[in-house]
DNA sequence: AATGAATGAGTCTTCATTCAT
DNA sequence: GATGAATGAAGACTCATTCAT
């Protein structure tokens, strides 16, 4: 029933807010180009109280990346899973709004930092694969598998379609913590939402069945 | 007719080696992890050798992504507005053979590298955006413009479409040097030709008007 | 009350124990001969250390010589402004005092110093000039001229008196530090009060009023 | 009778360009800090070049001080012992005449050398002392003693005297390869010629007998 | 003889990590 | 727990010297 300190309180945050400064440090600037004295200022605190959190710089890459994005892929999983509404619908508004979402998160990084610094932590590879790409890929293969047996899809090798749709979703994230934290903003890519959106009607329209009338999706006016 | 000598070839042929090993280190560990020996060691010579032929690190970093991929689009442009077929098949064979040789060539890994290091260099997402992606996606909206024009794709927004098309190709060079160079191949991109293929084909799927008969392309086995 | 504990005390010790190290050094080797890690040896620290408290070998190099010497020539100003004896008193006592003082200091390096890197770094030039040369020249131009007005000295140009007063005193300085440093000492300068005093007496001599009687200095037994 | 060639007499020549241009450097910059290429170039050859001359940079210090100087200090002797005139008119015209030539040559520069570089190189110091400050300080040592001799100068301890004619001499020299080659030179010494005689002159009345009338000089005008 | 490409030992400087306070 | 002074291994870059041409 007694409050928490505020000491006490601050003293159980810090691991996150060392590992949300780390994430955003390491996600602007790599890895080795982010010194560890920075990631405790961001974090509001001394270079000699990161240590008593995280034994490595090395360490606290890694946990960083191992706590952000899983949870959205889970998630997503989850959504998606519990979604019954047509495979279209589904495709279109249920995966833009989970994408968005990720967009705005800051796992939205760990894409850029995960390529970046895969081939220097092959521990970071093998989770990075096992944790999200490989659910992330079946989440949407379950999807477009499910549209293809309920006669929505045409019968087309899922892999394929798969990463048709799902890399430019990743590429886009990736896209903004480089081109456009620079400025460098593709107006097309400036309204995320949007551009998912259109990505994924495109799709939509290229697996649909020739014949079908395009009557799951009622007006979708841009 | 005298021969150049053996040390005058290799003086000749030096930045050229230094380029190539600074390439491809840099994408493989990043800017900050390669120590300057070892770009040195990789083009066969020794760490003062390499100051004989660029300033600095920074300057051998932006040299190789200077002189890397500008040619490779370039290229492209010239044999898409040299091309005459329908656009279907334009943005099926001719975008495939494209982006297949970038993906063979050294020019792939500076998609990673540009991605990497251009919050670090400013400079490097100026010249990445002016010389790398402008002319891409005009290239590529050229393309899906006339197939407009002509009647044969829908009328959309091409800038979209634009991104769904590219943004794979441009991934599947990411990946090359970040996940496949780890050994977590995704089976589905371990044939590039063949991904890039089915992508541009589902593409062209949703961009085809509807009551067009699927003709342009006959035969398209895989 | 509480004792400064020893870290402490060694934290606010440390740049004047970098200086002091510094300049011995410089005065020694000459700048570029001088590796920073001697000069952090000498001070009883480590390399890194050196640099939390100076942020280059250049910089170090500036604060010594800025940090020496100045004062010794304000000293000497207040000393001969606050003198009031007759001038040829002054010429001869005083002047030797003051400058035995700067003789065995640690400032008396700085002339070296000075003479050896003013051409490699122009603010030191500038400096050198301005805080050590043109108050020392104006201390002893004040005496001087005093002589003069009150009829002791001959009327002749001042400035070249000053200069013939003080460059031997400089000279003694930069001596210490060169030949008499190597063990080459001239028999002459090893009794630098001796000698001040001797070369000041001649000068006195050279400036006397032709019929006035040698009676200011009663007594100068060697 | 056949004239040399061009190139032999530059090969001839090589020896001495060369020293030539370390002198100047050596003066300038310090011996550490001047780079051998610098000095190659400055002769006009190119860096191998030097090392066919010279095993090392080191022994072109060497060599370049030795060459420098001796010369000058034996030719002053000879002019001096060869002279017969009084004392007063030696020590203020002859003298006079000799360090303005001395002042004027690039040995004027070997002062500050010798100075910077000795600590560092032993030899030097053993080699400057030996071959120019003792003999140059015996060469005035014999000039003050023939006119003490000749009653013309009081009798007064001979080696001080020597170093307060002397030291603003060499101050001089050095004078004008530090400040006054940083532009800061000070008016008194902008006219070394004017300088040194009054400078001179000053010692002289110092060491005049008091009755003698100073007929010995007649118009000193300036 | 002359050149200048190549070398690698040497130096400045940075920064991850430790530890006394 | 928290701090930040101290360390020293590591890395960018320089330059005296060599040697193939």
């Amino acid at each position: 029933m007694s409050e928490p300190s505020n000491r006490q309180r601050r003293k159980e945050a810090r691991p996150q807010e060392l590992l949300d400064a780390a994430l955003a440090l390491f996600v602007e600037k790599g890895f080795a180009a982010t010194r560890s004295e920075e990631v405790a200022a961001r974090a509001g605190v001394s270079k000699g109280t990161l240590y008593l959190y995280f034994p490595s710089k090395e360490d606290l890459l890694k946990s960083a990346i191992r706590q952000t994005l899983s949870a959205e892929i889970a998630e997503g999983a989850r959504i998606l899973d519990a979604h019954t509404g047509n495979s279209s619908q589904m495709l279109v508004e249920v995966l833009t709004d989970w994408w968005v979402r990720i967009y705005h998160s800051p796992g939205s990084g760990v894409f850029k930092l995960a390529i970046t610094e895969m081939r220097n932590f092959p521990e970071l590879a093998a989770f990075y694969f096992e944790e999200v790409v490989q659910p992330g890929c079946a989440l949407i293969a379950r999807l477009v598998t499910r549209g293809m047996d309920s006669g929505e899809f045409r019968r087309i090798e899922p892999d394929h379609v798969v990463h048709s749709i799902v890399m430019p979703l990743i590429l886009l994230c990736v896209h903004k913590h480089s081109l456009a934290a620079c400025g460098f903003a593709e107006p097309t890519l400036q309204h995320p939402a949007q551009f998912i959106r259109q990505h994924l009607l495109l799709i939509l329209e290229g697996l649909r069945q020739a014949q079908a009338p395009a009557t799951s999706l009622k007006g979708l006016p841009k």
